[in-house]
DNA sequence: CGCAGATTTGACATTCTTCAAGCCCAGTGG
DNA sequence: CCACTGGGCTTGAAGAATGTCAAATCTGCG
């Protein structure tokens, strides 16, 4: 019923992330948090047309390999920064999976997103010069770093670049309403069906199939998304299994009525 | 009890905003959604310290005051713009308080913010070149229009105005983080005694009473933004009213135990 | 003064959480 | 190879929090 390979998702041949089922991680003995040269560059990074916007010049290219130049390893459960970290750099995902949790003093926790290959990180810190929240690695990662001073400095000589951080940074405030339309008006069950057809569609702007993947994430972390406990989120996954919705194995998923579940 | 004047808010003597209480509204048969030049000029204005960052030059400001000359006013219950509107720019609350709502195809509402004189509104259309919620005015009210092309511009040419916007954009990620904490662990009771002390905290830094003030939303629209009913915000300030935290006359507010209500 | 909308309050229904028990499954060590 | 173990997952029963519906006030404004 479910592919036997390693991976997590259906990878459509030809499709062009196909390079990052297979990207290198550091081997387990190599020092993960400290930032190595890598040849990633930009010019050639099958990301591209997700972290940067369409219509640089040749040169406009060349200043970002500049600055964007390393790439960090992060192991499954370690976190990338933490909240009231020192604000240095913004992350682009290339491989893996990560989760941003605000914790406050009191304990309580909210993740309040899941980052894919190819999602920015780290924005939140540019307020207060530290970070808000922590970053979380859910399976081993790796990212880019971008000093956002670096960042900085070519927006204000590359028009498109700054626009497209402007729209990065307001499609973050876009998607974080949502976040709240979601926690404020909708019931559990809506909750969890909007949360599979967002991933589902991530990943097929992505390549990879948007019926059938893995989660990376527990069902307590997903509850700690969605404003419920665990025990409710199993109880919805169980209620959509009944309904013929969704077809799950634990963390393996396959949405077999796309149309039911955007109709919950 | 409460102070019979017209102010809503006891506004200290030598404030710095005193100005606004008395800010004049342009007369009802005027055309009310026409941008009119006023004499509105960051340099001279007294919310500067808010909407711009500290260290600009006069040279730096003048260029300001040429780009941001118009103000509009809006009237109660008037949108200053509706989602899928086209951006163009972004606001600065001069006069008033405006709520900020999202609204779903089946007509779900979610009220994801309230702003009052010094706050930003707008940035959310940043990321699709059109707004992604309604901005509707709760009292009478004005707002400085900012045209973003026209601010990105300048923040291409002024490195510390270019941080500033960075820093507002990035604010606004934060603080819908905290929403969403908000949102997805505490009980309706907790949401609407961190609500109060925000309010208050907000009026506290823009030199008004943090004690007592004036509500300009409904119970419904306080539960909109709080992801609870009506009737529950009722309860809840009821309850406090019993535990003697406030001393709630309506829409009249004033908080009688801080700490208490931190506390809850 | 009198209405329309806003607010409060009570009674009851529903949803979700809490607590508890057992299952599943992958990794481990005998 | 297989039993063991621990974390993650599922499920049931009971209870708490919040929503729904309804009715009675209250309030601002024409």
């Amino acid at each position: 019923m479910y592919s036997s390979t390693a991976c997590d998702v259906a990878v459509p041949s030809g499709s062009p992330h196909t390079a990052y089922q297979t990207f290198p991680i550091a081997p387990v003995d190599a020092p993960v948090d400290t930032p190595k040269r890598t040849v990633a560059r930009c010019s050639t990074c099958s990301m591209r047309a997700i972290c940067l916007p369409p219509s640089l010049t040749t040169a406009e290219l060349e200043r970002l390999d500049a600055i964007i130049c390393t790439t960090r390893n992060v192991r499954r459960g370690e976190a990338l920064y933490r909240g009231n970290d020192a604000f240095q750099s913004i992350y682009a995902v290339r491989v893996g999976s990560f989760k941003t949790v605000v914790i406050h003093r009191d304990g309580r926790e909210q993740v309040t997103g899941f980052q894919i290959a190819g999602d920015a990180m780290g924005l939140d810190g540019v307020y207060a010069g530290r970070h808000s929240c922590d970053a979380v690695a859910l399976e081993d990662s790796q990212v880019c770093i971008i000093p956002f001073g670096l960042l900085e400095v070519v927006c204000r000589e590359v028009k498109s670049m700054q626009h497209h951080v402007h729209q990065m940074m307001s499609g973050e405030i876009v998607r974080e309403s949502g976040l709240m339309m979601l926690l404020g008006t909708m019931s559990a069950e809506q909750r969890l069906a909007t949360f599979l057809l967002n991933l589902s569609s991530r990943f097929k702007s992505r390549g990879y199939s948007a019926s059938e993947f893995h989660l990376r994430m527990t069902r307590e972390e997903i509850g700690c998304y969605l404003g419920m406990k665990l025990e409710t989120v199993s109880r919805m996954f169980s209620k959509f299994q009944r309904e013929k919705l969704v077809d799950t194995h634990g963390k393996q998923i396959r949405i077999t009525n796309m149309e039911g579940l955007a109709r919950v």
